[in-house]
DNA sequence: CCTTCACATTCGCGTAAGCGAATGTGACAA
DNA sequence: TTGTCACATTCGCTTACGCGAATGTGAAGG
């Protein structure tokens, strides 16, 4: 991934909300569809976007897809370190949290249709 | 500027080639120009982008435009200057700023045509 | 098998970006 | 005022993105 590459993924609102919501966590699509407010496929495509960038990885738990942030390289892992600490006071992003936080929490206490919550990452 | 307005900025080789020419000085055209091997046009619409997007500011000096990085929030800033170093050490990058300096300190002692070298910007 | 669920991909469209080539503009000199 | 120099902008073209809508796919379950 060049760094011309890493910055193109990185101008993009949606996929900044993305991976400002999945920082240290492993979360599956539902989720994201759920916070963010935007249509499923919408949001695949992004996903998609960032996978084959290189930026996130995958793992399937039966019908489920987990998204996380890949390890990358020292400087670019920087990069995106810093990227992701200046949107954590942007307003959208704040409210990404809160519905995501809802999601997680629903008053049924199992998250969206049984999905596995967001858990952290073990590197 | 918002974070992807930035991002999408630096998305592009020949920009980032030309602010990591930049760095911490002020350079005036014709010497990205020669230092780029690019074609003066397209110099001058990458300039003019990142102008535009408030990366750089200009300072017109009779027939000569000089560049500078812009004073940016804390937050791009430190964004910029991460990019800026994963940069450091490609091939391209480095022999950007040996073609700089061969403008600079050309035999003719005067740089391109008279034109003033590039110098440190004062804060 | 056949459905359903969770997610991915494709299609068609409009928009933005990059490039080479050509042209425009503003400052200075003669 | 005419010309030249240093840059900037426009034009025509091609390519890449993003989106909504629709469709495809792979894993469970019955």
């Amino acid at each position: 991934m060049t760094h011309e590459q890493l910055f193109a993924a990185l101008a993009e609102r949606t996929r900044l909300r993305i991976l400002s919501l999945m920082g240290e966590k492993e979360i599956c699509v539902c989720y994201f569809v759920e916070a963010l407010g935007l249509p499923q496929p919408t949001v695949s495509r992004h996903l998609g976007y960032l996978r084959e960038t290189g930026l996130v990885e995958t793992r399937r738990e039966g019908k489920w897809m987990h998204y996380r942030v890949a390890k990358l390289p020292k400087a670019q892992a920087r990069i995106v370190e810093k990227a992701l600490a200046a949107m954590e006071d942007e307003a959208d992003v704040k409210q990404d949290r809160k519905r995501m936080k809802a999601a997680c929490c629903s008053p049924e206490l199992v998250g969206i249709g049984g999905a596995p919550e967001p858990r952290m990452v073990e590197r």
